[in-house]
DNA sequence: CGGAATCCCAGATGATACTG
DNA sequence: CAGTATCATCTGGGATTCCG
């Protein structure tokens, strides 16, 4: 069995390895999805995410941004507003999120919900 | 911004969750790749991933053959022989791995290579 | 060859309280 | 509201050695 193109194992690990980086870890995914719903406060997201601390919450968000996926925009007002949204990189994610989405359906029919 | 399908925020968080603990951490996905081109023995795939720990890669496998990704068959010989290959649902992973390649691509062009 | 056993550490994550 | 600070814990992962 092989995959459909001819990209050797050494040259695929690399170009994986870089997406696998960016959506790695526990929160990364479900916070990119809350913000796939439209630019959100830092609140909200809290509230997606149900069980994420505020703290894992601010270190996600920022190595987000920097990895360009996603905007922190702060208006000043009182009290401040602060607002996050998904850059044009962090929404070109879609369709890998959709290929998560599907297979973790798949997975879920297939294994767990047999134990 | 939002998805095209109308899938509420927190079913999609529970979906995607499901594909991220399989796929999630610094090994899972090269080990699959190499499974992905044929059925290998241990010292092979650790050849592939090549700076991976036996410890690391016994682990791995073991739960990826909890999972049902990966069958791990014995040959009782001397000394003995044994084999790993991706499963059918393993393989089912191949359009979520193509679009992590393909991103990954693109990661590194908008991104890494600018810094 | 294909691991298991052991020791060890950095970093990931959690809980909670606090601040401008 | 949008975080930061602090302390505690838990786990991934590395290095090394050993075994059948």
């Amino acid at each position: 069995m092989k995959l459909k193109d001819n990209i050797p194992c050494p040259e695929k690990l690399r170009a994986t390895k870089d997406a696998v980086d960016v959506i790695n870890g526990k929160w990364r995914i479900p916070i990119i999805i809350s913000l796939s719903y439209g630019k959100k406060r830092f609140g909200e997201i809290q509230r997606d995410v149900a069980t994420i601390s505020p703290k894992m919450l601010s270190k996600e968000l920022r190595e987000l941004e920097l990895n360009k996926l996603v905007t922190r925009t702060v208006y000043d007002s009182k009290p401040v507003y602060v607002e996050y949204a998904l850059t044009p990189l962090g929404k070109s994610l879609d369709k890998l999120l959709q290929e998560l989405l599907s297979w973790g359906g798949k997975f879920r029919k297939e294994i767990i919900s047999k134990n």
